[in-house]
DNA sequence: CATGTCCGTTTGTTAGGACATACTCCGATT
DNA sequence: AATCGGAGTATGTCCTAACAAACGGACATG
């Protein structure tokens, strides 16, 4: 066929070669090399060109099907499905997002203390009756303009946490600095109107329409180690995901 | 180890064998046997006691993985992250949702036309211009209860749709009925506050939060084959998810 | 002409083996 | 006593090999 998948597999390089195929496959998406719905040539003919085994191959091409990006039929081949795709939902967290998109964000530091947990939270954390936590809340703004008011419990026996540190960094950040791996969350996202709290922090009306998530995030551990209640404004914050059939 | 995994492998069954092992360890972990935190036994040894060998073995437990289920780490082994999560975010509809859930949702349909798309649906459908799309607001109600006002365009070179079958099928039910495999969609959730024309449909106040839900879906031969622009009462509804750090 | 059957192609599943790499723990060395 | 290094263990990566199942088109048959 036509496709010329000219990728180079540097077999010296600690990068497992499944990966690099990935790459260079989700690359040539990218780049328009190949068009969504071109069909690629069959996975043992793809192997032999590179030098690879068909497990290794198709490893590849496994990753690539989760992700949205190829589409398989047995009997029949592997096609492209868009170049458009994003990736399928993350765990991420807003100073990510934000940072990785290029703005600047500032965090505001409204709360901040080291707290006896409450039942709620120590049933959202797991923890024991008289476990400490640090519990805050922060106002986060881009270009100036307030965009979520966060508040947050996370446990304390991962790290030290301070006022000075969540004012330069995000949670995440923080969290994964003190060694934290985050394997899940569990996130809920619904709707409310803001009152009389929110709206003037968040700098609009009372009655506005806010969106709100709530999560608990999970370690590599098992630990439950942060869960949080945030609410963004709603005509400028929404949640885009690309969900995949498995 | 402690760990009895008695799980029954039946290789005479069309399910493959690493999705029974998949079916078998998920069923333990959320019966008890397996408690949050326990380590498994390695994968060697697990592989010998069910007569598998290591390959398919690791599929199993690579699925449960991306899942959320288990946790591998190098060196040391594998271990159950927590009982309560759930599935990763799936393509599913909201009719699946209620039904599975038992709930016996009923469904109006408001308006029902077949017409030509206007440019943004074209858009969204990748459509040519002239082409015509099935276009109709439902309202869903559970227990007699207002939820969701839902609007959708769909392709009208699919299947068949009138308004009779709306009436007492799920739009996804009509879809793959007639042949679509979905494979993927975009979706970006948000929030408003409910308009003078939606209050009265929802039964709700005029000012009140409403969860917003627009959604593109993909099929696997990668037509864009419905979008729509979907409200829920946010007193009743939100979207709870989990996300897998990859 | 319509329909059913066979066959080649391509992905799906499974096996078994080999070596690499990361983690833990314990013993040896400084 | 503290630290470094190596053995043991478990997962991570990669390979060869084989058969199963689904799809689509060609072909044969009524």
């Amino acid at each position: 066929m036509a496709n010329q998948l000219r990728l180079s597999i540097d077999r010296s390089s600690p990068v497992p070669l499944y990966h690099q195929v990935v790459q260079g496959i989700e690359a040539a998406i990218h780049t328009g090399l190949l068009e969504p719905g071109s069909r690629l040539e069959n996975e043992i003919d793809l192997a032999a060109q590179l030098n690879l085994s068909r497990p290794t191959m198709r490893k590849a091409m496994d990753e690539l099907v989760r992700s949205g990006l190829l589409v398989r039929k047995r009997g029949v081949g592997t096609q492209v499905v868009s170049s458009q795709v994003r990736r399928p939902l993350e765990l991420s967290s807003l100073y990510d997002d934000l940072t990785n998109n290029g703005s600047k964000p500032t965090t505001e530091v409204l709360t901040f203390a080291h707290i006896e947990a409450d039942p709620a939270t120590r049933e959202a954390l797991h923890l024991a009756a008289g476990a400490k936590v640090y519990h805050f809340t922060r106002l986060r703004k881009v270009g100036g303009k307030p965009l979520a008011l966060m508040e947050n419990w996370v446990r304390d026996d991962i790290t030290h946490i301070d006022e000075d540190l969540l004012k330069t960094q995000g949670l995440y950040g923080i969290l994964r600095s003190g060694g934290v791996n985050f394997r899940l969350a569990t996130q809920r996202i619904g709707a409310m109107v803001a009152n009389d709290y929110q709206a003037p922090l968040l700098e609009t009306e009372p009655g506005s329409a806010l969106v709100t998530m709530e999560r608990t995030a999970v370690d590599d551990t098992g630990r439950n180690v942060e869960t949080g209640h945030h609410v963004y404004r709603g005509d400028s914050y929404s949640f885009e995901m690309t969900l995949v059939q498995r």
